[in-house]
DNA sequence: ATGACCACGCATTCAC
DNA sequence: GTGAATGCGTG
DNA sequence: GTCAT
């Protein structure tokens, strides 16, 4: 996913409450910074699209988990106005606006966006005429605001896929992850994962120029055009299909192999159902995570990762019924 | 009343 | 110069 | 801001 969140749909019968709680949450991260009131706000409009009836008051609102005081008191003003004056001072503010704006360049975060504006800088032609103030990400991030605005369709998503594959050794494995595995047809940026049988997690050392020998191969098919950042692990950048195509966002990890497919899983998302699932593990006595899966004793010290042969067994592990990830969206 | 709220890789800046 | 801290982005 | 302690 980019920059741009997307939470609930427009369909539920309180789509209009948790389009003010969105709001509320992005003012909190990126003007106060306060990234909890931020994930405190995002949980009470996702509890609200999933409410299947219609809300009438604060109190009622209140009952539903992650809504309080304050927002069910939001919800009467709402109810009761239309508005609410908070976020109308918040839609007048001009240092509020030009920081979200500014938020919205990949690698320019509250922080960074806070001392901008501070120094007048409050447009993307303002950042043209300063990139001086700016990091390589954050060059990045402006020369392709547009590109990475854009969604991608599925269809180019699986050309590139192929592509790659195309310049990998036959033993390197891939997957690419997120929304795309999830069967979407269209995904904000492009996860790939990739491992190789002589890499594990206690033979770390071998292959630490794997990803990085496989960033310069797609560099010289033309593929990845831009880095905006690259370790041992993981690559960070951009990739362009051909000629005439948009520019993507594209991450690739490199991954042990005996812990693929915990990574799979866990990049494969949803966020939602990455919680549901740790939460099941826990209930049947494991702990779960983007390396391992791991039994918990009684004293609560986790055990030595169980040996996993595909995200499968993760399932069966923990008695969780499986699902094909076009079923994890939420 | 008060602390927790995901953990972590990489780039950059800070503190020494 | 080195290690710690911070910023940012990721499912 | 909300929840759990």
């Amino acid at each position: 996913m980019g920059k741009r969140k997307a939470p609930s749909r427009e369909n539920t019968p309180n789509s209009d409450f948790c389009e003010f709680l969105t709001e509320l949450a992005e003012y909190e991260k990126n003007v106060s910074r306060n990234i909890h009131k931020y994930n405190a706000y995002r949980k009470a409009a996702s509890v609200l699209s999933s409410h299947p009836t219609r809300i009438t008051s604060g109190q009622e609102a209140k009952k539903l988990n992650g809504i309080g005081e304050k927002i069910a008191k939001k919800i009467d003003e709402f109810l009761q106005t239309g508005k609410l004056q908070k976020l109308d001072n918040i839609h007048n503010d001009s240092k509020t606006t030009a920081i979200n704006l500014l938020t919205q360049v990949t690698g320019i975060g509250p922080a960074k966006a806070q001392t901008l504006v501070s120094e007048g800088i409050t447009s993307l032609e303002d950042l043209e005429k300063h990139k001086d103030k700016l990091n390589h990400h954050q060059l990045i991030g402006l020369k392709y605001y547009h590109d990475f605005q854009q969604k991608i369709p599925r269809n180019e998503i699986k050309q590139i896929e192929n592509l790659i594959r195309g310049h990998l050794e036959p033993q390197i494995h891939l997957t690419i992850c997120g929304s795309y595995r999830r069967g979407k047809q269209q995904s904000g940026d492009i996860d790939a994962l990739i491992t190789h049988p002589n890499y594990t997690s206690s033979q770390p050392k071998k292959k630490q120029n794997l990803l990085k020998n496989v960033v310069t191969a797609l560099q010289n098919c033309g593929l990845i055009t831009e880095i905006i950042s690259l370790g041992d692990t993981k690559f960070m950048g951009a990739c362009k299909l051909d000629k005439n195509s948009i520019t993507r966002r594209l991450d690739i990890r490199l991954t042990p192999f005996d812990q693929y497919f915990c990574a799979v899983l866990y990049f494969t998302g949803s966020d939602m159902f990455n919680k549901q699932m740790r939460a099941h593990a826990l209930d049947a006595g494991f702990t779960l995570n983007e390396y391992t899966l791991r039994p918990v004793g009684s004293t609560g010290v986790p055990g030595e990762p169980l040996e996993i042969h595909s995200e499968r067994d993760i399932f069966d592990c923990i008695g969780f019924p499986y699902k094909e990830p076009q079923d994890r969206n939420q």
